[in-house]
DNA sequence: CACGGCTCTCGACAAAAGTCAAACTGGACA
DNA sequence: TGTCCAGTTTGACTTTTGTCGAGAGCCGTG
């Protein structure tokens, strides 16, 4: 982890241009080089994180929208993207969104838990680079070989790159295909000691899934359509890191989920910042699941979800007097 | 601190730039303004800490001096400015890292202690502003009133300004001229609350004073220049906080330190990151002092103090062995 | 209602930054 | 030793950005 010479130059490039206000030739002249190669240090220094640029998502929790559904989910923060005629892709807008969020929660010295699904590793592929020392990237479930390239331990590595941070990957499949192998799986000391380290995160990044047949564990072959089908009959209302969640965000009583590899629910509650993003309207209900369930601290959604997620709660709590 | 329309639009140019990467004649066809206007705001976003722009210091750390310095003097991290023939002010220099490294060294919710001093000032002054919520700046001592601009209240408020954070003030003299009235304030209970609020810091900010004529306690008339000799006689070897320390870092025994209104040390210890820098060569012994009273987890100092202080270990290891 | 004083905005120009093909390096290898 | 290659570096050119003074809107005031 040395520095390179070519590095260092890079380094002192950034320092003399952002830190000191130089201009280009002026940075080009100190270091005897020329200004296009300053130039193109200075993209570098950028590209690899060497230089923070960083905006404030203030302005998309200053919203009042964003107050109304902070007090009446109670979460620490909300952050709506708009979603305008023009604007060209709410979903793209989303994961812009919740990069920088992301970024903006994470510190130094943190142990960070990431699942997995379309929407983390389109957050992960977006994200700028960080130059983030002694930072921790732990996947929070077990693996599936999916013909995706948005496989759990694909979103662990991609953040942990951005992050220049380690990455912890999980050795273990996500389901099996008895509860018995599940359970002997778990007592595995290097199993165990992973999933008892999922606690100890200071911040998690997360989506929920919905429970149909387009859902990734389906996809991926986790479970048939059928199957799907049949544990939404028996009250499956969203997938968080793979396991199956009720109405009321409480893990399923279901073979499925005894069959899976991954952090309890117990565990991510006890993450002090745990960061939801969701993009999809379809997973209205899933998110409502998750938020029931406690799983959600920080929550990265779009305008329209956001408006039904507050005309939910206005309703329930009217029911409710 | 509801944001008001001209702030709203800093923020959109801010994100549709920064964030997303359009060039400015795209954002301003975005927002219908001119381009002109948008490179306005763009300053104005950067000014008011609503981008932040910041470099790694890794450069500084990665110095082999720095590491040696760490592990000589059992610190958490070492920046080491450099002090080459070309660098005009090794002193601005050095505040200049230092700022940098204060930036980098805060978090969103931290509780921030200050103290005073031409050093502290300068980074102040020369600190890009930034946009962190949730942050507290207190005063750790007492206040001078002083004929120079760098009071213990305006270093507090200016640096708080910079964080956009709440500036915290300590409402009572740092010196006083009986040490029953200096015992009488510190009981007081608003006193005593900002006194024990200390320990709570999660990061200090302070720099070392000399035991001199130069010092600024006899500037501001806090102590004569002979008072001054009289302690440097009885031991004293270095100014934190307003405080005498002996060469072992301990608080002096004497008249002058218990007349005073300050942070105690052990509440200062008790802050885990403890940023100090120093910035004249003059002041290797008070800054040996305060490491022996471990005062000081994270270090800026120039390259000739770092080699000085490298030297000085050194020779100290060797006597012991 | 006309008048300064004020801020905000824009167009035009100047300055700075980005880019690209060509030249140049310093090894690795035949 | 020569040649090839991958990666830098550079000068020249283009694009993008910064700035400044002029003008437009907008108050409160006499």
């Amino acid at each position: 982890m040395a520095i390179r010479p070519a590095e260092q130059l890079i380094h002192k490039a950034a320092w003399l241009y952002y830190a000191h206000g130089l201009r280009q030739d002026q940075v080009a002249s100190q270091l005897n080089i020329s200004r296009a190669s300053v130039a193109m240090y200075l993209r570098k220094a950028r590209e690899t994180g060497i230089v923070n640029i960083s905006t404030s998502t203030q302005l998309f929790t200053d919203d009042v929208l964003a107050r109304k559904l902070e007090d009446a989910l109670h979460l620490d923060a909300v952050w709506i993207a708009p979603e305008n005629d023009h604007i060209a892709d709410p979903s793209t807008e989303i994961a812009v969104l919740a990069a920088s969020v992301f970024l903006e929660l994470v510190k130094k010295g943190d142990r960070i838990g990431v699942a997995w699904g379309r929407t983390v590793y389109m957050i992960a592929d977006i994200m700028s680079y960080a130059d983030l020392q002694d930072v921790t990237v732990a996947q929070l479930c077990g693996n599936l070989g999916a013909p995706y390239s948005y496989r759990p331990d694909q979103c662990t590595m991609e953040i942990a790159r951005r992050l220049n941070a380690k990455g912890l990957n999980f050795y273990a499949p996500l389901v099996l295909s008895t509860e018995e192998l599940a359970r002997a799986l778990r007592a595995e000391p290097v199993i165990r000691e992973q999933l008892s380290g999922v606690g100890e995160c200071d911040l998690a990044l997360y989506s929920v899934g919905a429970v149909d047949a387009d859902s990734h564990l389906v996809k991926c072959g986790a479970l048939t359509p059928s199957e799907m089908a049949e544990l939404r009959k028996q009250g499956a209302a969203g997938v968080i890191a793979g396991q199956i969640i009720d109405a009321g965000g409480k893990v399923l009583d279901c073979s499925y989920n005894r069959r899976v590899i991954s952090a309890e629910l117990a565990s991510l509650r006890a993450i002090a910042r745990r960061l939801m993003v969701v993009q999809e309207d379809s997973k209205f209900e899933p998110l409502l699941a998750a938020i029931a369930g406690g799983l959600c601290t920080h929550l990265v959604v779009g305008a329209r979800m956001a408006q039904r997620l507050l005309d939910h709660a206005a309703a329930t709590t009217e029911k409710a007097s």
